[in-house]
DNA sequence: GCATCGGATTTTTTT
DNA sequence: AATCCGATGC
């Protein structure tokens, strides 16, 4: 086997090291993936290791199943047992399997960043606490940081009053998640590493089975993440862990790069592998990454080098505001697709989700088809998060947030009143809602019958009914077929068919759900529960659909393709104005922009809008610092990005952008068409013969009478008028 | 119990 | 601009 073919040198030392700890270094296109593939190959073909024995991590279940496939490939399919998933995955099947020495069991659900909310958010209403005051989601956001901390309730610093709120709510939130027998995201790497902690028959065992621990994107792991590494290989050191500083992004979820010096620190003598050179983009355009992440502060030089080539020159582009800047990427994109490139060799990367209308919008105008990576757009739909809570408390019924959802949706003449009455008994006979529910399915042979007004009573129980009849059929019913059944019986589509055309669209995305569902045929309800709860932004990522993307620079982490557009270039934007104040958050910015920048292979277009909207009001925005650092002879295009533009200057440019927007209107429509009578101040009166859309300008030919000539005019310049 | 209206609030990034 | 929330009225 020649597994080395094709690899560098450094790339050669990554995958053939020794036993013991191992950092790689691994700057942007530098082929790490590959090398952490050829390592697993080479652990088992070469060194004798089981697959069994092996476990890598990811950061999106995108990487891991790619890995995997890649693995098998090499390695002829003899892969079974090998252990690949991203940490949250694979904690919740650790979780699941010990779940006897745990306060949950193993049919426990996962929340979502919307029912984490809401749990605190109904913890705060519980201790009758001013949710104007202690806002939802910052205080989830403080538990959350204290999670990824390691941080219990009882550790939780104070300082402030606000904290020891906070702490009260987090103890709150904490028994509401185990009432309802539910992990959110943190509890995931939270519990997992104290299970290794607290229970060493328990660490042992995944310790001596994980003989090989491998990690992706080592910069994003955070404390748990990095505890648990240290449980699972302190002891035999065999780990193998690939990172960027530079491409660290996630510092605001608990991320910390400065794991990488730890790391240096608990590994003693572990090998440092540093890879350099660049397969992907093109000097030019790693040149132009190099000036913008150079100005870091505290940070080793990285050389990037290629023997692609200089390349083209990155473009420039200045807009009037968002609109025009969409047209702009959106004109780009079809001129080049007319010249022969592909579809799907584009990107337009964004800072913040709210871009992405705008440029919608354009693609929509200029009729052409685009796909938006975004799983949390989907999964974070009503309708989906109906079904979704259906199928999470037929196989939980402890979920009192998915029962909360679903008890009433569609109406059925259950209000809050009566929701009431059932918590009221719930919590006397100490019982979850669901299960008084189930009892209440036998009518009036229930106890709790006579606990309601007859219309509650009755209501209770034939929801209840159905709810039974959904856990007997769950035991044999694929998750597809369960879902049609209980499409059925709750006659969904009806509910949703409000004659409206996003009622029509809703029932659409119930149906991709379905196909989602279609997929787990081989699998179990709970798995598929699971991994939609676990899907990252990027595993939405379809390469095979050849339409350009649109996506966050954070998804585009790990990406790569031809050409890429890197829009909304304004300070306030990128950078964002919430970093502003920090200069940590200013340098995570700046590496966002890196990361951004290295995505591209050949091309790279840079554009900013001289007026931006954000909550529906337009303001005039400065070009971003960014743009500054990035030399002159790298670039080409309108906006000068080596000059801050004088304010005075830029009214000018305003004002011009104004004129030539005036008369052009939408850049893709013409305004003319052949065989009208038109006007001109010189000319006279003539006939259009010809008119056309070049470089986002209107052309139009016209045949002047009087003069006895045929011109050519840029309409959004010479002032036509039509004659009717 | 449910629909409607108006005011507040939002957007940074996400497993 | 769009969504969410609470108060009000039926």
């Amino acid at each position: 086997m020649e597994l080395a073919k094709g690899l560098n040198p450094q790339q050669k030392q990554a995958m053939t090291a020794g036993l013991g700890p191992i950092l790689v270094m691994a700057g942007p296109g530098s082929g790490k993936t590959r090398v952490l593939t050829q390592r697993i190959a080479y652990l088992i073909s070469h060194m004798g290791v089981r697959p069994y024995n092996i476990l890598a991590v990811t950061f999106t279940n995108k990487a891991s199943k790619q890995m995997g496939e890649r693995v098998n490939e090499i390695l002829d399919g003899e892969t079974r047992g090998l252990s690949l998933g991203t940490f949250h995955a694979i904690c919740a099947r650790i979780l699941r399997r010990e779940s006897e020495v745990l306060p949950f069991d193993n049919n426990f659900v996962i929340f979502d960043a919307d029912d984490q909310r809401g749990l605190v958010k109904s913890a705060i209403k519980e201790m009758n606490l001013d949710d104007k005051a202690y806002r939802p989601h910052s205080v989830h956001n403080s538990i959350s940081r204290a999670k990824n901390e390691l941080i219990l309730p009882d550790d939780f610093p104070i300082n402030t009053y606000r904290d020891e709120v906070v702490q009260r709510i987090f103890v709150r939130y904490q028994e509401l998640l185990l009432n309802s027998n539910a992990l959110d995201f943190d509890d995931l790497l939270l519990w997992t590493a104290q299970l290794l902690e607290e229970h060493p028959v328990v660490r042992e065992k995944y310790a001596r089975r994980f003989e090989h621990v491998l990690v992706d994107e080592f910069q994003d792991t955070n404390m748990a993440q990095y505890i648990l590494l240290k449980h699972l290989a302190g002891h035999h050191r065999n780990i193998f862990v690939v990172g960027d500083i530079d491409q660290s992004i996630y510092r605001w979820r608990g991320a910390d790069y400065r794991n990488i010096m730890r790391f240096e620190q608990d590994f003693p003598n572990a090998q440092t592998i540093l890879l350099e050179q660049n397969y992907r983009s093109t000097q030019n355009i790693l040149d132009a990454a190099m000036a913008v992440i150079d100005k870091n502060a505290h940070r080793k030089r990285k050389e990037l080098f290629t023997d692609r080539g200089k390349g083209d020159k990155l473009v420039l582009q200045e807009t009037f505001d968002g609109r025009e800047e969409s047209t702009y990427i959106v004109d780009t994109i079809a001129k080049q697709v007319l010249k022969g490139r592909q579809p799907g060799d584009f990107a337009v990367m964004y800072r913040t989700n709210a871009q992405s209308r705008l440029l919608e919008e354009a693609f929509m105008r200029a009729g052409l088809p685009y796909k938006l990576v975004g799983a949390q757009r989907f999964y974070g739909r009503r309708e989906i998060k109906d079904i979704l809570a259906y199928l999470r408390l037929v196989h939980n019924p402890g979920d009192e947030v998915s029962f909360s959802r679903v008890i009433n949706t569609p109406r059925r003449k259950i209000g809050n009143k009566a929701i009431q009455a059932l918590r009221t008994v719930s919590i006397n006979e100490k019982k979850s809602v669901s299960e008084v529910l189930l009892d209440l399915a036998g009518g009036d042979q229930s106890e709790y019958y006579g606990a309601f007004s007859t219309a509650q009573a009755r209501a209770f129980s034939s929801f209840g009914k159905l709810l039974r009849n959904w856990r007997t059929e769950a035991e044999e019913l694929k998750p597809l077929a369960l879902i049609d059944r209980i499409l059925n019986d709750i006659d969904y589509q009806s509910f949703l068919d409000d004659g409206t055309e996003e009622g029509i669209e809703r029932w659409e995305n119930v149906m991709e759900l379905r196909r989602l569902a279609a997929e787990y045929e081989q699998r179990s309800l709970i798995e598929f529960l699971e991994e939609v709860a676990l899907v990252s932004d990027q595993d939405t990522v379809d390469s095979n659909a050849n339409v350009p993307t649109l996506l966050t620079l954070h998804a585009a982490k790990g990406l790569e393709y031809p050409v890429v557009f890197i829009s909304g270039l304004e300070d306030g934007t990128l950078p964002h104005i919430r970093s502003f104040d920090d200069p940590e958050s200013m340098e995570e910015e700046r590496r966002l922009l890196y990361v951004g920048i290295t995505r591209a292979k050949d091309r790279l277009y840079l554009t900013h809008a001289l007026n931006r909207s954000t909550y529906g009001f337009t303001e005039p925005t400065d070009p971003s610092r960014f743009l500054m650092d990035i030399p002159d002879e790298l670039t080409e295009g309108s906006a000068p990005a080596g000059i801050r533009i004088s304010s005075r200057q830029r009214k000018f440019q305003e004002q011009t952008t104004w004129g030539k927007n005036d008369a052009s209107a939408p850049i893709i429509e013409p305004t003319y068409r052949a065989g009208q009578n038109v006007r001109h101040p010189t000319y006279g009166e003539g006939m259009v013969l010809n008119t056309k859309i070049d470089d986002g300008e209107e052309i139009v030919d016209v045949f002047f009478g009087e003069m006895g000539t045929n011109k050519r005019l840029i309409a959004s310049f010479a002032k036509l008028e039509i004659i009717e």
